[in-house]
DNA sequence: GTGAAATATAGGATATATCCTATGTTTTGT
DNA sequence: ACAAAACATAGGATATATCCTATATTTCAC
């Protein structure tokens, strides 16, 4: 079982994967890994290794820094707002 | 120990790290790891975690994409060629 | 509102990142 | 050329990422 306790840094996994309307076990089988490790990853208990996540920004074809910050990503709600 | 084999992505910690000359003792200590563990990265034997690669960028001041790359750094001797 | 799919939570197993110590080699300053 | 520092290599120990199975809860289409 992973660390439960939450990772010092923040991602975007389950925003861009709803935003794609791909599930876990999609992106779990793209990416190699089990779905539930997708799942630990999005509530930030995991941290992930480079190579994963490589993999991930691949399949999304975004950039690292893209998907992981160590600040947090504004929801999309608020740029709405400030659009 | 590592897993000997070579890991499917690229960095310039080395790069970075001797450009500014510090030893692989002082950067281990700022990233609070050990300093083999700054070694195996520089010789690509680490699938090191996404915590320890943005300490790594946030002592550098680089980006993560700046730091680790799947294809590889051109070295500076080729970038010298090409100015 | 029911059923199916997706997600959450939990526990145990395995692989590997990382630690640590020790020794040998290479580099570098003088 | 010598000494000291930096680096490489190796082996065993520990922590944790990841796997896997199972069950409970939530979400969503109809």
């Amino acid at each position: 079982m992973p660390s439960t306790r939450k990772v010092d840094f923040h991602n975007r996994v389950r925003l861009l994967r709803t935003e794609r309307g791909v599930s876990r076990q999609q992106l779990a089988d793209a990416v190699g890994v089990h779905p539930q490790t997708i799942g630990y990853i999005e509530r930030r208990q995991y941290n992930l290794s480079l190579s994963l996540a490589f993999r991930i920004a691949g399949y999304f074809g975004v950039t690292l820094d893209a998907l992981f910050s160590k600040t947090a990503f504004a929801p999309l709600s608020n740029d709405a707002l400030t659009s």
